[in-house]
DNA sequence: CTGAAAGCGCTAACAT
DNA sequence: ATGTTAGCGCTTTCAG
């Protein structure tokens, strides 16, 4: 292990100047530091226990449900990367509530081993909040908003979102659209469903509550979604899934009734999980903007690390539609 | 932040003691243990600066390639769930050789950040082992082989799980069993197109290479398959998937050519992804043990912490069959 | 502009 | 059985 002694000597100095230029902190000649970058380089030179004198130890701690949802998963990938950018490494924290009684301990350890945490779980959400403000870890919720409290948020605009895939389906001729949400008492299904409302409004189509189900995130849940609908005799051209895995069960069930998607039925999701781009067809739908998102929770966050006090904001970002094989005209 | 020195404070005693009891280090009269182990948990002690003092930090690197592919997700999970009974933190580090140039800052970071690391992707794979046993690092490799070396490797029996993919479908009477695997070069791939063949021959069936498809492991790449298949007029009643995202793709392509699973074709998949069980039919298939691979890799990994002369070894797990709907006897 | 030195939380060697 | 203390790598006064 290189230590900042190894490399002040190297470079004929003492360690303090070293722990300057590594710092910033203060002006040193440009010749003595141009020597000391040097020695840096050639040692490949990493400070590794700032922590102790008081500073930051370049984690950041991620929470979300869990990381085998493909959803999550993409999450974790993209907040990796950007954090790398930053110098920062993630450490990984599922939390769903299924591992009963593990959860403090691991509120505990997250909270006292990283510089800031990047919370997308809904789980104990208002005490994280709380513990959080208490002992001043900076904190960014990702996904999810709390409303009535001044807490750094990065969401993005689903009623925006579902807005697009709708104003999509009927730009290319569909009038009968349906819709398969997520459970009611979240935020997200509810603003996906009212997207979807008001674009049909705004193009004169009417609302009809029987085309529209209500289910929960698993693809399970989609292919039930269309089951019913079919059992119900509704007739629909286009279907807008609350979420990609949704749309996927959709698509199964669909091309188990021998419909075919996109001829008989359009179908679009919600996030752009990867594999919506390796399915057949291809999943149009609506992008979920990791990489701006994982971007700008970083900003928020190291904002908060670095200076005492911020105001702390909201973010929003606007998914983007993102059109591939699942969606075709309306046959005449 | 709660210290050493306010534990000893609260329990009446000096900080070396507490330091005692934390480590296990040396004996402490039993009733000064007890004291200080209240006084740990009224303040909710955590030590968190060991590192310094020459001990680990408690941080462990899991490099995989891409955690948005529901494998290494489901991966992630159990790790994480896994590191956590040992007081460990996963450090998340996805290495796929996409984003170029960034592997040797990545490398380094992983190396010098933690305490060990599990090693998932193939990725630079003989240089990481080399710098591991330069720098004495601590290392796993999970799920891949290197041969002629002397490293931990958690792997499972890919040629026996594709035998009891295979072994099933016989079971249930199918003698036309198409195999479609990953690429040849893939020593997963290989060893499950063998565990196939052998089981074929066992049974006396014959292999067929018509049946046998080569592709890469995506959803895409099985839909391919099953169309080129289809398109060869090749008959088969069952089909095994070198992985689950594969099946996936080729329920997906019989079911818009009208063939039902398991109706008129089993399928049969591997790994038991986390949508494996969520999707219609559910998907049958041979479980990648993530439990007990992620307790095992701990093992390994924590016998190098404490030790510095730990034997290497290569621990071999077996994969179970789980019958669930995509699977059926042949029809009469 | 730079160096010396104190101190951060903790462990381990040394005393007692 | 327990306390005292040096020292781990680093930052940050404090002196020059």
């Amino acid at each position: 292990m290189v230590t900042i002694k190894e490399v002040a000597k190297r470079a004929n100095t003492s360690i303090a100047t070293v722990s300057r230029v590594i710092n910033n902190s203060s002006y040193v000649k440009e010749e003595t530091r141009q020597r000391v970058l040097q020695a840096i380089k050639e040692l490949n030179y990493q400070p590794l226990t700032r922590q102790l004198a008081g500073r930051e130890n370049q984690f950041i701690g991620l929470v979300v449900p869990d990381v085998s949802n493909p959803f999550f998963g993409k999450m974790a990938r993209g907040l990796a990367d950007a954090a790398g950018k930053f110098g920062y490494s993630i450490t990984l924290c599922n939390i769903d509530g299924i591992c009963r009684g593990e959860d403090d301990y691991l509120l505990d350890l997250i909270e006292n081993r990283v510089d800031g945490v990047i919370y997308a779980s809904s789980h104990r959400i208002r005490e994280v909040i709380k513990r959080a403000k208490q002992k001043k870890i900076p904190l960014v919720m990702l996904d999810r908003e709390i409303k009535y409290t001044d807490i750094n948020t990065v969401t993005i605009d689903n009623n925006y979102g579902a807005f697009l895939a709708t104003e999509h389906l009927i730009s290319l001729g569909h009038k009968k659209i349906a819709f398969i949400g997520g459970p009611k008492n979240f935020q997200i299904s509810e603003q996906r469903r009212i997207g979807y409302e008001k674009a049909l409004e705004k193009y004169g189509l009417s609302y009809d509550e029987e085309l529209v189900y209500t289910g929960i995130f698993t693809m399970e849940s989609g292919f039930k979604a269309v089951k019913q609908l079919l059992e119900d005799k509704k007739s629909f051209s286009a279907l807008i899934a609350a979420n990609d895995l949704m749309a996927i069960g959709a698509i199964n069930c669909l091309n188990q009734h021998g419909i075919s998607v996109p001829d008989d039925v359009s179908v679009v999701g919600f996030d752009d999980i990867s594999i919506a781009s390796t399915m057949e067809p291809k999943l149009t739908t609506i992008a979920y903007p990791i990489e701006r998102i994982s971007e700008r929770s970083l900003e928020l966050l190291m904002k908060q690390i670095s200076n005492e006090d911020v105001c702390p904001e909201k973010i929003t970002l606007f998914p983007k539609l993102i059109v591939r094989g699942s969606t075709k005209s309306l046959k005449e």
